[in-house]
DNA sequence: TCTTGCTCTGAAATGGGTTTCATACGGTAC
DNA sequence: GTACCGTATGAAACCCATTTCAGAGCAAGA
């Protein structure tokens, strides 16, 4: 591998010249730019970025952590994320975790080490106070409704979105009315029971427990979760899933029983996925690749802590 | 941030020493490995990652080209890369292309630069050509079924599992039949292409290239195709489409206009999605989580060059 | 006793850039 | 004429770890 200094030799300048003309400085006479150019066009020179990495102390390279690639509702922010980092020249590193501590330590070691120049956070296991721990070494983005000063973040009004959604699904007439989300111990969660509790109090309805459910992400899901609806003697009127797949899954096997919706049961999904579209799945739109560009952008800026809100949108159709 | 040098000092050996520490390295004995270990401790040290990528002339990371991340064809084979990789301690860096020639090449670049150790090329645009004038940099993996015998590959045999499909199709009864694929340039779509082609002429039957059709890979391009094969007057009465997705989408779509399949039309589709298990479609399976798992193999193993490839299976449910 | 061979250690070379600093030269303002 | 500034250039320091090489010490076998 040619480097550098036969360049320099080659073109008959010093090393800091062929830098410089590398790295479009001024500086370099119009003659010696040529024959620098001239040198590596001969031979066939190209620059090992692991020493710029060292010297610069940066890679342009940014992790995210997310618990599944293949999944709509990820996909859409890392969407948004590769097309906003691409367009400022960095390149992203995929740290797909099951929502295993380990996965996530892996990250940010990483980000220790300098491989990474920053770290988004679509979804976590790991406490607050970890992330804190890394925070030296760059910038960590999350993208959830924290209330964390220390760390920028980038989220939706899940408190709201999901108040939104019940209230619609209220004023439809529901009375029994159940929920399912993913992790309940995330803090989205946190947020979306806290408002589910909140207004079932004010409204004076049920709080049932057993109607409250997790582990929804995927089609599959929504198939389980029909079967629990099934089975249950005491069945609520209305679900909203905080997850079009799995209110699919739900739609598409309960037809199979003859189970109709919103005939007889009631369905509101989250995210507004192209499937919800299909099936006319009434649901509440988010902006995903909003929250991966806008991550970036914070990633840019990380000087100054900001927590940022987008909006959300009910989308009405037919399964409420 | 302190380095090497100075664990060296603040232990009182030289950084040779640190180094074997550091990589548990024999011949460093107990009571200078305990005082490396302490100063690491001591000064909170950690390695400088871009140092040993420089040094060791590698970097532990994969580029994978794929035209869209969110998409569950391309998903799971990532899927398949990502948990093989981290497997043998890789990670790895996503090239979203949308079939653009400039981001492939951004990909080569990094190869050529060292950033990457490797690609794994899932879907491409570039020329053969191309690949080949970087498979000096490192090795390229294509999960294309090629005939080239420079660089590795693994792929399914998309002409026998095109014609398996079709060929049921027939067996079926069906005789006026269409098919969409992805993009009709590609390697595989040329095979399926070939196969249809001589399949339909070995059963004499009419090959209609109105019945032809490209662009499918989400679910609204379900939603397009079925709006064009509504509108014609002369209809195919099967088609297989290359992509269970799209073939969800027409379905989806046709039954809102009152379309039933397979009654009015029959639909076969590819890859086995959770949704083609949910809404009842005939498919061909497609091992894509094993695609990824057997790229990395392959990229493990550079100095073979190794042509695999995978089974397929049909899946009869009832959309034909 | 001498040779061989293993354990242990550090100096120095290596990987390959970026950047600072010192210097030199030609031109302009006063 | 002198002070000052912008352009142009190279030497050397710096980023940080890995690895080779050479040598020292010590033990076992001949």
């Amino acid at each position: 591998m040619t480097n550098i200094k036969e360049i320099a030799q080659f073109a008959g300048v010093s090393v800091s010249t062929v830098s410089r003309v590398l790295n479009n400085h001024p500086y370099v006479s119009p003659d010696k730019r040529e024959s620098v150019l001239q040198a590596i066009d001969r031979l066939n020179y190209s620059r090992n970025i692991n020493a710029i990495h060292l010297s610069k102390g940066k890679t342009n390279l940014i992790g995210i952590i997310i618990p599944f690639t293949n999944h709509p509702y990820y996909g859409a922010i890392v969407h948004g994320i590769t097309k906003q980092a691409n367009a400022i020249g960095c390149h992203i590193v995929i740290f797909e975790t099951h929502y295993e501590r380990e996965k996530e330590i892996q990250a940010l070691n990483m980000l220790q080490m300098k491989q990474l120049d920053g770290i988004i956070v679509c979804s976590r296991i790991s406490e607050m106070k970890v992330l804190l721990e890394y925070q030296k070494y760059g910038p960590i983005i999350l993208c959830e409704d924290t209330a964390q000063a220390e760390l920028s973040s980038i989220s939706i009004d899940h408190y709201a979105a999901f108040s939104c959604a019940l209230e619609y699904v209220i004023a439809k007439g529901y009375k029994k009315i159940g929920y399912s989300l993913g992790r309940k111990k995330s803090r989205n969660s946190f947020l979306r029971t806290k408002a589910f509790n909140d207004i079932m109090r004010n409204h004076q309805l049920i709080n049932n427990k057993e109607w409250q459910f997790e582990g929804s992400y995927h089609i599959k899901d929504g198939e389980q979760l029909f079967q629990e609806w099934n089975s249950m003697m005491d069945k609520p009127e209305a679900i909203i899933i905080t997850n079009d797949d799995t209110a699919a899954g739900f739609i598409l096997t309960a037809k199979k029983s003859g189970i109709t919706v919103p005939n007889d049961v009631a369905i509101l999904g989250f995210n507004n996925d192209s499937l919800s579209e299909m099936l006319d799945i009434t649901t509440i739109s988010l902006p995903l690749e909003w929250i991966g560009k806008m991550a970036v952008d914070l990633f840019e800026n990380p000087e100054v802590i900001k927590h940022v809100k987008l909006d959300y949108a009910l989308i009405k159709r037919k399964s409420v």
